[in-house]
DNA sequence: AAGAATGTCTTACAGCTGTAAGATACATAT
DNA sequence: ATATGTATCTTACAGCTGTAAGACATTCTT
């Protein structure tokens, strides 16, 4: 259930809207990406078969995204945090927030999640 | 330079020492993975062309890890932020803390290192 | 209507990954 | 010395990934 990062680009495309034709879905990661429109079809189909793309066969707009961006991005996390913090949430949050600058209305809602979590 | 799963494991047990025979690292994967000999030095040589794992040919403790874990760590995280956040440390800081609880302590020190930014 | 573009289905093909087995040399135990 | 375990090197092999091309039907475009 994991993506590689060419999927989670096409999914990226898919969750931009409801439904999209291949032309409209290879117009986009053509010009971010360069891909071909045959390569754009190989992983449509092939992401479906994994349960991450919903195709209806016979429309104009037959591709649709299976998953939610949530839903994948909880799975990311979930792995990630796994892998590389052996599930230490404090760790990690302290490891990007060490490395990444913020702004200070990021600071102050952070803060503010930090005191409601207290509750 | 990103790592698989697996990977991740073998480069784990080289962090937790100095230099490994391939015998001790296959005790410590066999337990937590059920790993075959063969197949840790098959990782072993492999991730040697990848530049993650050092080998000192003819000596009875030949491996060892390239790269730090904290190394790999940035890496992981640096492509985790970017795909899944787009760059956005706050949006990504805020869905762990959402999810996952925290300790009162954690969440001290993550205060005070907010506290420290700003500065 | 003829040519160009688009969509679909099938096929391709090399490289990477997971997971070893076989052969051989060396070391150790008895 | 002989058997047994350990290490190394070479080879294997299927499945997944990245990246399409070929063939063919359909649909715009002029």
């Amino acid at each position: 259930m994991k993506l590689t990062d060419p999927e989670w680009a096409v999914m990226e495309v898919l969750w931009s809207g409801e439904r999209f034709s291949l032309g409209e879905i290879t117009k986009r990661l053509q010009e971010v990406n360069g891909w071909n429109r045959k390569t754009v079809y190989t992983y449509l189909t092939r992401m479906e078969g994994k349960g991450l793309v919903e195709i209806a066969h016979g429309t104009p707009e037959p591709y649709a995204a299976a998953l939610s961006r949530e839903e994948c991005a909880r799975e990311e996390r979930r792995e990630f945090l796994h892998k590389v913090y052996g599930g230490a949430t404090g760790d990690l949050i302290a490891a990007f927030l060490k490395e990444n600058r913020i702004s200070r209305e990021e600071a102050e809602r952070l803060r503010r999640l930090l005191d409601e979590m207290e509750v």
